[in-house]
Parts: C-alpha cells; structure tokens; sequence
DNA sequence: CGTATCCTTGAACCATGTCAAGCAATGTGG
DNA sequence: CCACATTGCTTGACATGGTTCAAGGATACG
C-alpha cells in the first residue's frame, strides 16, 4: 500500500505542481532544503494517510491523485471536508495549530504524495516571512470558503446544495471534453459532502437529469446545464 | 456612534486582555510600535463596525463589549459566524486572505475596540516569526472550529445543534453565579447560529425549560442540567 | 463466479419550516 | 411621560422536504 518512490523524478526543483502550491515563494536553497528533507511516497486507492486524532508530524504535499479529507460524526457517520489534489498541502492545519489531526486523510486516486516534516516547515516559516505570509494566506481563505458552507449548510436546500457542490467539484477538478466533471464520486460521498441521505441525492440527481441540467454515466456527471445550476443553488430558480 | 476615547486607559502595555491575545508573543518595543499606531474607538449597540464586501485595512481586538460577526445570505437572511469578545481580534481573516470582508461585525453590547492598520500587522509578521505563528496557529485553529461546525450541521438535528451551541455559549462566555450564560441573545440570534426558524429555536427552549434542563428569563438562560445537554448534543440521549 | 458494494425505487413517517395571529416588551418622538 | 410604533416572543395549524426502512437490481472486485 505504501511505497517509497524513486527520488528522481520527484525533485522539488522539477516538480510540475510547484507553481501551484503555497511553496512558490521559497528561494532556491528553500525548495532544496525540502527536496532533501522531504520522503515521497505512492498510496494505493484506500490507503489511510492518517486517521483523525493522530498526532501530526508534518504535512502533505499532494503530487498527483486525490486524496479525501473527512471528519467521523455520530454514530460514525464520515462527513466529507474536502479533497486534496495535484499542488495541495494537507496537514498542516493540525501541524500549525499544535492540535491532533481534526480529519482522517484517505487516497480516492492513486496518488503521489510528499510529507515534509513539521521542523521544516518551522523553519521555513521562521526564516522566511514571505512564505509565512503565503501559508497564512492560505489559511485564511479555507476559513472564508469554511464559513461560507457553514452559512450555505444553513440556510440552503439539499437541492440547492447538491447543484453547489457539481459546481464547486467543477472548478475545482474542471471538466473534461465532454463536460464531464474530472472527479469521479459515489453517491454516498456526495451525500457525505452535502449532509444528507444517499437516496436523496440519487433522487435529485434523477431530477436534474429529466430537467436535463445534467446527464449521468454511472459515477461520471457531465453538465450539460451550468446556468441552470447556478440559478438552483442560489435559490433563484 | 463611532467616538475616539481617551487614549489614556487604554495603553496597551496596560491592557488587562492584553495576555488574552495572540500580541502576548511580542516584545515590548513592538507592543509599543502597536499602542502608537492603533486608534481606540468606543462603539454603541447597533453601530456597524464594517460589512460584508468592504475592504478592510486592518483589524480590531476588542477591549470590551461583544462584537456579532454575521455573513448575509439568501434572501438577505443573517447567518452567524461568531461573537468576539474582550481579547478577540476580528478582521485579521480578510487582511492576511487579501480579499474582501466575508462578514459584516456589528455591536452587539456596548464595546471598545481597537483598530490596528494592516500595515503593522504585516510590519509585525514579518519582524516577529512567534508572532506569525501564533497568528497561524489561531487561524488554524478556527479552521478546526469551523469544520467541525460543518460537520454538526450536516449530521445533527435542531435541538442536537441548540444544546450544542448553548454549551458552546457557555464556555466561551461563561456563568454567572446564578448560572445564567453570560450573554443574551434574541431568539432569533440563537436561530441564525444554528440555522433554523425562530419558531424552533422557541419550541425546543420550552422543550428543555419542560425537562429541567434550562430556565428562561427573557434572554436570559440558566443552565440547570449541563449533563444533560451535553448527552443530547451529543446524540446519545 | 460469488461476494461485496453500490445504486435505485417506493412507501411511510416525522422533524422542521411556513404562515397567521395575538401578545409582550422595548424604544421613540411629541 | 404618554401614545404609538417597532421589535421580539409565543402558539397553533398546516404543508412538505427529507429521512428511514425495505427490497431488488446492477456493478465492481478478488
């Protein structure tokens, strides 16, 4: 399940997603002294990276894959935080705020993934403040986009939820060249995503698909309708 | 509405929430630095401290009082992100993120504020490495917080969220010594936390006032059974 | 090829929202 | 300080969105 990979094509210096991550405003010497501290690792489909209540070492940066973030609730119900793709940092959420990891960390893709030790990203963030800013960015836009669910978990429709959420997965994982949302999910993730019931979600899916919003091949969603979803999940249709 | 007072009383180096707050990592010439820049202000009930979509130039610690942070939603409806308090600072979130206000803050009880410009703040972050680490290290845990909330309102009922929050309530303001929560909301406030009508929020306090588990005067709610609340958040009551 | 997981549908139930109406408390201006 | 207006509180009746349960079919996987 876990395997160290071969070092050469993961140097940080030729890493492909690196202009996609927080680490853009290291120098030269930076990204080496990661490059030589970090460990890469390939993960099977399932693997757990970490289950929430474990103490953090360091953080997570996401080569290529999907890994899934999620919360257990009552009754062990998974309650789905978000995914980490190509160029995402995960962990240090727990690694900053000195706390055991709020989230389990489990591989949906076959994915490629750096864990850098929390002492480096300590230093990094001593020495260089431009980076320090970078991943206080960084938190503070999740927090936005956190209260923003929470308002939109609030106050909306599971309807009007399940459109938001095919167009968030749709920015955030584009959609191929047949509309096709690049992020393939079951039903039951997404209702863990939107809190609700699985046969709630196979309904409404079945109801966008007859208005023709979008239309489904087993676990692919292709949007055929995007104004119309926009208009479901801000309550104005 | 909005009055500068006296600057006086309010010398940072003197600030008795001053070891409440994330500055309790700063040296006494950057204490300085801030008690120099900063403006106090005094705020009355009501008074709109900054909206949602403004931009904001730096951010506020709260000597006194109780500041409302609300996101407005569909159809104009208030949603509650939070309260802040003596020690708490607001704003910082929009500042370090670079985008606009997610929130509006309005004055909720009578309160004296500082505002800090952004300048100092990144002045500060950039000078002080402990510094930006424990602004992170709040920033992330807030992030906990935050998905953690997702998490109850996509699994847990009404009145499983209302005991939550009243608990919540508790701890971050505290009991009198007749074991009255130290601060009074509207019933539609309670709603707007949770997520749910007015009418509910009435209903369901009856419930708990029924059971023993409360009292009601006004605004005013008394914990009775702490044990018991804790059992129904939790579901397992 | 059999087992496990996932998907689908129908039916019944219930928690919660909505609407309406009246009352209480609070605030404001003359 | 009173009268009026506004805001907040409460209750009942009703509608309904959404969950739960059950059962069968489809699909994926070892």
């Amino acid at each position: 399940m876990k395997r160290k990979s071969n070092a050469k094509s993961n140097a940080c210096t030729e890493c492909n997603v690196n202009n996609l991550t927080i680490f853009n405003k290291l120098t030269i010497d930076e990204i080496n002294y990661i490059n030589f501290e970090k460990t890469c690792y390939q993960y099977k489909k399932n693997t757990i990276l970490y289950n929430e209540g474990n103490r953090i070492s360091g953080c997570y940066c996401v080569h290529d894959g999907i890994i899934k973030l999620y919360k257990t609730g009552i009754e062990g119900r998974e309650h789905i935080i978000r995914f980490a793709k190509a160029g995402d940092l995960i962990g240090y959420r727990s690694l900053f705020s000195g706390e055991l990891a709020c989230h389990s960390a489990k591989v949906l893709e076959d994915a490629t993934v750096c864990f850098i030790p929390g002492e480096v990203m300590f230093n990094l963030v001593e020495q260089n403040s431009k980076f320090a800013l970078e991943i206080l960015r960084l938190a503070c836009h999740e927090l936005d986009v956190a209260n923003s669910f929470i308002r939109d978990m609030a106050q909306k429709t599971v309807k009007e939820r399940l459109a938001e959420i095919l167009l968030i997965l749709k920015d955030d994982f584009g959609i191929d060249e047949n509309n096709y949302i690049k992020i393939n999910l079951t039903r039951e993730d997404l209702a863990n995503i939107i809190g609700t019931a699985t046969e709630s979600v196979i309904r409404l899916l079945g109801e966008f698909k007859d208005q023709n919003i979008i239309d489904i091949e087993g676990r692919k969603i292709k949007l055929l309708d995007i104004n119309s979803l926009q208009k479901i999940s801000e309550k104005s249709a």
